[in-house]
DNA sequence: GCTTTTTTTGCATGCGTATGCAATTTTCTT
DNA sequence: AAGAAAATTGCATACGCATGCAAAAAAAGC
């Protein structure tokens, strides 16, 4: 490489890099009058250099403009600093909140987010390849499931998987999800305890943990009182679907007075249906609750009674399982659950008294009571 | 490196590579017979290779379980084929839709998305030098402004910046907007149609080009009908300054008889507040018309009457300028408009005669015309 | 079959940074 | 002030891949 025209940068200062051409530790090098590993060390954290040197070394590379290339660093250091995010699809209300605060978690540790996304669910093998090109640090999976096959690869290449609002057994992931199956149960109390007779639930995504857990929690604690009936219906978490799984519910000879819906995104259809398709009153003529209390839950025109997804516990507590793994250079598989509380709203019937679950703990209580 | 223990890699076939140790090409070149280079070109698509040697280079790949190292090649090419994507929040209802549809089309064409997000707007200084360090190819700003300083930065840089729905002045910088003076306008037409009287406007992000273009087209189209009084409110696209605007404006001595809100988002939020706060029966005491067309916008609870915004074709739009100006190497500043169309529904009363604005674009007609 | 043209291959090098190690400088001891 | 200890610095190299160039092989032409 030519040293060519005369060696003094352009003296004025500004950030004016040179047009087209990333400028290099060497370059500052040469211009601060040090090593290029002096410059590395400047811009490394606890590196070994004189406060003077660092001085020097931060004022040239302010005036030609030098970023440190993190590709490079990733060669040398073996990490990237980044971290693979898939989300099949982003219509859960949640989602968007999930992935701010993920954002904002990463950040703060240095890390950043390669997200994959716009694709649902099937076929994400291609994606695969791709997330693992790039040498992600971690992969951190929300709403899809993760073939036994690449969890092995994954585990295989060193890379955390953290599974986000689902369960998985295979041996080498970790994951993070609310309580479901106590909210399922504690919304089977309250419901119980609302005097309903017959009741319904529908489902999200039938195979997924998630789904199974808050129905198994729901079934468990009408059968608590002797109820062993339950309609049942699947939304697949698709608007259409949810609609026509309403539509079948209330269409039949004797509908449900209580519905238990997997999500709050479908809950809300489901009183749209309820409302406006069937001129059913909510909660008088059927109560219905969802899951995950989410922002429109809480608007007046829906009032929805809801259990609560910890978004923020849950997002933090992923992101320390991703960290402890990325820093111990190990594969664990730890699992924390998130506790909820049932919100109670205008959706479903107010039970008369005071309601606990079998253990103890206080579902809902009216005014004044507590 | 001490080529070590008896060159023959682990015979059985399946992709368990080594643990903890990244396949090189290096390796598999060994494992194949034929050089490193080799290995490069069967993996890049277009490269010099004879079809037998790049079966034995994949076939090796395969049994190794290799994957090119992208940050590597990152650094030879000189391409990420990483493109930064900046969203302050995701509040708004369209931005998971735009993300999704983002995500499928710069996968399409091969490049991958690291996303930013979570911080409210200011301060997004440390953010873009994070940005700038992963050499991301291009830039996407949604909701955010980009400074004039940070917008020269990335010219000098060579990287290209797209704005998504926001326009901006500067001469280094692209855009993609809906036609929002137009749908302005064509709003208070429909309104005025309809024999309103008493016109308001709730403005999002009041600095925000798109916020501004609105209101102009909106006041621009009542203008012409003399209509040059609107009461006014912000709404800073956050639902609690969007109902405390609402309140402002639903408790004064003459209310408004006809609303328009410059986002469905705090559109949604004002038929809340007007309904269960005033009373107000919509569209019979207030007609209200929002922006973007979201989801939720045509829910029965809702129903509500909105200027569509293109999100499919806007971010095609993004993506061909960002393709194109990585692909030459220059940095263009092309402003795309995609045109919208009023989605008329129950949120504001209907016009007893068709209407059309001055250009005779059709707005609206009855059933059974057009 | 032999030359010319074309295709394929390997060698060598560079991309920008981090880091072990030895050389050098600075600071501390006595 | 001289020697020992500590801090700082530069050198050299490695990280994994792409690519220009020349050598080798294959294909085409006569």
């Amino acid at each position: 490489m030519p040293a060519g025209g005369g060696g003094a940068p352009r003296p004025e200062g500004g950030p004016a890099a040179s047009l087209r051409h990333a400028v290099t530790a060497e370059e500052v090098a040469r211009r601060a009058g040090v090593s290029q590993s002096a410059v590395s060390r400047a811009f490394t954290p606890g590196a070994s250099v004189a406060p003077r040197t660092r001085e020097k070394v931060l004022a040239a590379a302010r005036e030609l403009g030098y970023r440190p290339n993190a590709m490079a660093r990733t060669l040398t250091t073996n990490r990237s600093r980044i971290i693979g995010v898939v989300m099949a699809y982003l219509d859960n209300l949640i989602y968007p909140d999930v992935l701010e605060k993920l954002a904002a978690g990463l950040q703060r540790r240095g890390y950043q987010m390669l997200l994959f996304t716009g694709f649902k669910d099937r076929h994400s093998d291609p994606v695969f390849e791709q997330i693992m090109q790039y040498r992600v640090d971690g992969l951190l999976l929300a709403s899809t499931t993760l073939s036994s096959d690449l969890a092995d690869e994954c585990a295989a290449a060193g890379v955390p998987v953290v599974m986000f609002n689902r369960m998985t057994e295979h041996p080498l992931c970790s994951s993070v999800t609310s309580d479901n199956r106590t909210g399922g149960r504690q919304i089977a109390e309250f419901l119980v305890a609302g005097g309903h007779r017959r009741f319904a639930y529908i489902a999200g995504a039938a195979i997924s943990s998630t789904n199974r857990d808050r129905e198994a929690g729901f079934r468990e604690g009408l059968l608590r009182h002797g109820i062993a009936q339950v309609d049942y219906a699947e939304g697949n978490l698709e608007l259409a679907d949810t609609r026509a799984a309403a539509r079948g519910l209330f269409a039949a000879d004797e509908p449900p007075d209580a519905v238990f819906v997997g999500s709050d995104h479908m809950a809300l259809a489901v009183i749209e249906v309820a409302r406006h398709e069937f001129g059913l009153r909510v909660p008088d003529d059927v109560s219905i609750v969802g899951y995950d209390d989410v922002g429109a839950a809480s608007w007046p025109s829906f009032s929805l009674t809801s259990f609560t997804l910890p978004v923020g516990p849950m997002v933090d507590a992923a992101v320390e399982l991703m960290m402890e793994q990325i820093e111990s250079s190990s594969i664990l598989s730890h699992h924390r659950v998130a506790p909820g509380r049932l919100a109670v709203r205008g959706s479903a019937r107010l039970p008369a008294e005071p309601v606990r679950d079998r253990d103890g703990t206080l579902i809902w209580a009216p005014d004044g009571m507590e």
